[in-house]
DNA sequence: ATGAAAGCGCTAACAG
DNA sequence: CTGTTAGCGCTTTCAT
């Protein structure tokens, strides 16, 4: 139905409306000093012959690299991710700039591979969720004198821009509160060990238990058990973390409570207790649909605002030229729903589920 | 720490190694006939500046629009969309070639411009959601010679390759499968009434009642009730369903049972029941994280598979020029989880959570 | 195996 | 207000 022959280009236009190349790309982009009706002429060859502006042309003319700006995360699928490259894409929106983004899976090599491609695409920014593995494309990618900026995971080995979580207040503030619903035995479920969040999530897990053992310390002067006895790690996916849950739960001296790193964790031990007679108290990090339909208590932040930070000191250096390398650390919060104020032995899924009564 | 100047131009390159342009540009893309050590020393050379090929300038020579494949749906925090984006940059990737995204938010105005900016961008390929409120954008991308494939929702106006649902068959398979459990009031909780998903999801809805009125009519000759009556729609977000559920169930002969029309929708509902003394019995279309621990019964499918395979068609047609214009129908299945089988008047939540017993 | 020249489609300087 | 002349960074003939 549609002629697939070569696109026409801009000299095409002119000549039909019978002007200069140079006016017409005056009329086209919208320039001054071009008469109206010379406008309306172009305007309307254009229209003929479906001509559309040869982008690639132009920005190559004016020097520019492009329109787009690179985000490269882990895995779309996961809504943090999905949620950081929404916050990423409306902020993009207003400048006029394209968001491409790719997934790592956590493959440092994959990684590499993706930023060079980018790179070669000659992207104007790129927003990453480093694997922390290598850090050599990114570093290339900088002295091409491209805006690096890491979201989620620190800057690893050279100087940029950040946005992170408070993973380790967060981390804290979630096992403060399983501490102070009474619970002694606390498990600890987290994601890859080598990942910096994982690494200060466990630290704020430890403080805590660290800080309750010195007042049980201080006040009958007992030994402290072994913090790490109830902490698994590398558990990627929901699969594996379900795995752990369930053989956390099945200890001879199994724990009261558990503390799930992020949202895929959460739901692997939330499927782990669907299995089981009774689930033990819970808060998550990272706040996911229907947390609160199943009352889990978690720690909260928001992921668009993150991207869109990012996006924006990614655009800010794009003008400045000032990569500061400060890093912004965003707040999180404890959203209270009952999985973390049961006490031991209590379990929060026969809590009452209506919250609403006669009125 | 680094130099922000201009970056390294092939030239730069060819003139450090004591090279011609042409060498370098051979040497740099791996072509033949080049002696090994002139390569060694292009490399070399390379290196020391930083140089990274500008592919602007290379695919403007070369008339090759760009890399780059533009996806535009509704909303990528939607995990229907981002795993949509997933299935359609995993295809991509072993093309060397690149995912652009964008959100409409359901926009038509948004669409237009979104599609318009990509088009100008040089998008080789165009995989849309389209809201169905203008396709003249679309078409214009198709004129310029840009495959344009619609997902999810069919093709308006315009013969383009398509991938979507089998709706109408789930939507009675939900239905179905809920008067088989004997309930007669069956509400439906549906998306904007323009959207075509949501027009076969009613059908399939209203195909099941007319099935089940029919034999009620063989059997007692009674009129068959509106069935429209428990018919809500345009519900797009979670809150809007959530409201259109409590109405519903506030009426003074309720539903018992619930058809939720897509994964915001059932969200929605769910934490609607969450305030009600007691929760009818439900179906929703979409899979969803934790559909299993809350024991959601759901027609199923395969997100990732149908961006891949949209992904597939633009491809293809990228080579043969084969619009085929044919529309890929993906199944759909009922993966039962409780909430579907559940009598009317029986609360589903009730059930029994933990399928593990003594082993 | 290497190089010189031409030009992809467009826009920035300058004229007029 | 409009047109002419260069040339962005690269790849392609067509030589050598």
């Amino acid at each position: 139905m549609t002629s697939p022959k070569s696109p026409a280009t801009l000299l095409d236009v002119a000549e039909r409306a019978g002007v200069s190349l140079k006016t017409a790309s005056r009329a086209v982009n919208g320039e001054p000093h071009v008469a109206e009706a010379t406008r309306q002429r172009v305007a309307q060859a254009a229209l003929d012959l479906g001509f559309q502006l040869n982008s690639m042309a132009s920005l190559l003319k004016r020097g520019i690299r492009s329109s787009f700006i690179g985000l490269v995360t882990g895995d779309l699928a996961n809504p943090f991710y999905s949620s950081l490259a929404k916050g990423v894409e409306r902020e993009l929106r207003s400048e006029g700039l394209q968001l491409v983004v790719s997934s790592t899976d956590e493959n440092g090599e994959r990684e590499r591979l993706l930023v060079d491609e980018m790179v070669a695409r000659q992207v104007r920014a790129l927003i990453v969720v480093t694997t922390q593995e290598s850090n050599e494309s990114l570093a290339r990618a900088q002295d091409r004198g491209i805006p690096v900026v890491f979201v989620d995971r620190p800057a690893a080995g050279l100087t940029a821009d950040s946005v992170v979580l408070d993973n380790r207040a967060g981390a804290r503030l979630a096992t403060e509160h399983l501490l102070a619903a009474g619970h002694r035995r606390i498990g600890f479920i987290g994601d890859f060990s080598r990942l910096p969040t994982h690494l200060q999530r466990l630290d704020g897990y430890l403080d805590a238990l660290a800080g309750a053992a010195e007042q049980a310390d201080t006040a009958r002067g007992a030994g402290a058990q072994d913090p790490r006895e109830l902490v698994r790690e590398d558990l990627h996916d929901a699969a594996g973390a379900r795995g752990a849950a369930l053989e956390l739960l099945a200890l001879p001296d199994p724990p009261t409570a558990l503390f799930t790193s992020n949202n895929r964790v959460t739901i692997g031990a939330l499927t782990a207790f669907r299995e089981l007679p009774s689930a033990p108290a819970l808060v998550g990090f990272d706040d996911f649909d229907l947390a609160d339909v199943l009352g889990v208590t978690v720690v909260s932040h928001d992921p668009v605002e993150m991207g869109a930070r990012a996006a924006r000191l990614a655009l800010e250096t794009l003008e400045n030229r000032q990569p500061s390398g400060e890093g912004v650390i965003l707040p999180v919060r404890l959203v209270e729903r009952g999985s973390g104020e049961a006490a031991p032995g209590v379990d929060w899924r026969q809590g009452p589920r209506a919250t609403a009564t006669a009125s």
